[in-house]
RNA sequence: GGGUCGGUGCCCGAGUGGCCAAAGGGAACGGGCUGUAAACCCGUCGGCAUUGCCUUCGGAGGUUCAAAUCCUCCCCGGCCCA
């Protein structure tokens, strides 16, 4: 891990300084019965659980969020479980669904799983005291006969239950209704903790705010099949200011945390745009510096917004924590190479170290000497580096001023040539303030 | 099953035979102002093309010089009746 994250400090008393933590952050939504988690927190360190159903390739922002939840367990202590849902994957949850899912094959869940099991394992330690691991809920489902499971598992809830939820009702009213099988869904994720309770001492169970429901009813679960009290604790949702799941960008992109999905820099860059608004709750809620220092980050930020030290903080830190500190330096690097004033204005000027800099983080293609030659115009520089789809939107871009080619606007009229390249190579296409693409002349 | 209203561009929603690539709003994108922020202002917002052409208004046919608009059948949804 790296060294960006606040310790439990000596003085912080017992295992339930973690609630204190998560309060002040604002981490903290809902807990089944408040005190008697605290003494349990107290009494010494706890084993708790958080499923991740791999519905695509990789994890995204959103995703991270329960997952370093854990990880601030894991700090204080606390021994947490990784579920990856191989099972429940299958089903799929119906909640904040208005269709049906279409359900993965074998193929595609199996891929999801071997991009995702990295990441679940990228963030917590696996050796020491609080010994984070890894599960799999395929592993004592795969063999759960359907008899078994209707007489083990079924009898532990009531339909009339089930019925209650949101989620649930939602889709019965809805117009296309649920079926079976996403009904299922919150028995498995119940089983699932029922089976972490009695096998692995479990007694904390973790998530959204969204998945109360479905913890609640595998709590219950847990008491009616074991005579146990387990507990559930989850976190307020976090959303953009327009009310969207985080987790995609401005733009609109999936912030993956993948780079073959989305480059270190690019990630950056999406991070670094955030707003004032939203910045306070990020560098809480996802971030691991200490509280006391993001309150002095906010009051530099407030003194002088301009300065976009909050984002800047915000930006780095998720960076380092994903792709570690090497390719935020890079990120950053690269971004001061074009956003600085002088470089973003005289494009030209920018060394060919720098430009070989760029490659690394930017988007690039390529483009033939032979081409080069013949001339380029402005629409097929354009939709050839892919920076934009098609020539209508190079020519309304061109007319608008949007686009421009190593710091110069690029006019409607002009031909790009070799003598065009920067260093006899390069081509830097900007697209908006945000958006660039690197064009290199291919090597023939 | 019967009746009735409706299915329009990314979303919402006007349009009831030519002036419709289709009002208006939202989203998105670009420009301006800024701080790679917000708000605000301006512009663009099906595709190709240098005054034009092509594809689009649930689907398939038909009427007409001309259809999103009329007719037929079909599919889907809301509401009412059984």
């Amino acid at each position: 891990m790296t060294s960006s994250e606040s310790t439990p400090s000596a003085g912080s008393s017992g295992g339930a300084a973690i609630l204190d933590d998560l309060q002040a952050r604002g981490l903290l939504a809902r807990t089944t019965d408040a005190d008697a988690l605290r003494a349990r927190l107290d009494e010494g360190p706890i084993t708790l659980y958080c499923g991740f159903d791999p519905t695509a390739p990789s994890l995204h922002l959103g995703n991270l969020f329960p997952l370093l939840l854990l990880r601030r367990f894991q700090l204080f202590g606390h021994r947490p479980i990784v579920l990856a849902g191989g099972a429940t994957g299958m089903i799929g949850d119906p909640g904040g669904r208005s269709d049906e899912r279409n359900l993965l094959d074998d193929d595609a869940l199996d891929a999801n799983l071997a991009g995702i099991l990295p990441q679940l394992e990228q963030f917590l330690d696996f050796d020491g005291p609080a010994a984070a691991r890894l599960v799999d809920n395929r592993s004592w489902t795969a063999n759960l006969s359907a008899i078994d499971f209707l007489r083990d598992v079924g009898k532990l809830v009531t339909v009339n239950q089930m019925v209650a939820r949101d989620s649930v009702r939602t889709r019965m009213e809805g117009e296309h209704g649920i079926s079976y099988t996403e009904f299922s869904y919150m028995l498995l994720q119940g089983n699932d903790y029922v089976e972490l309770a009695q096998n692995a001492d479990c007694e904390l169970q973790v998530g959204g705010a969204d998945q109360w429901g479905n913890i609640v009813l595998g709590v219950g679960m847990v008491r009616r099949r074991l005579g146990r009290t387990v507990h559930a604790l989850t976190t307020p949702l976090l959303l953009r200011p327009d009310g969207a799941k985080y987790g995609k960008s401005a733009g609109g992109d999936t912030l993956w945390l993948s780079p073959e999905l989305m480059s270190p820099y690019r990630f950056h860059q999406a991070l670094l745009q955030s707003t004032d608004e939203e910045i306070p709750d990020l560098l809480n809620r996802l971030t691991f510096l200490p509280v006391d220092d993001i309150a002095a980050i906010m009051a530099d930020h407030t003194q002088n917004p301009g300065a976009r030290a909050a984002q800047r903080a915000f930006a780095d830190a998720m960076t380092d924590l994903v792709h570690g500190e090497a390719a935020t330096e890079a990120a950053t690097e690269a971004a001061s190479l074009l956003f600085t004033k002088a470089s973003a204005t005289h494009g030209l000027e920018v060394s060919e170290r720098a430009f070989e800099q760029l490659s690394q983080e930017l988007e690039t293609s390529t483009v033939t000497a032979a081409a080069l030659d013949a001339g380029i115009t402005p629409e097929d520089l354009a939709v050839g580096s892919g920076i934009v789809a098609s020539k209508s939107e190079a020519r309304r871009l061109i007319s608008g001023g949007g686009l421009s080619v190593n710091g110069r606007p690029l006019e409607a009229d002009s031909i790009t040539t070799t003598t065009s390249l920067a260093h006899g190579r390069y081509l830097l296409l900007r697209k908006g303030k945000k958006t660039h693409r690197l064009i290199i002349r291919s090597a023939d």
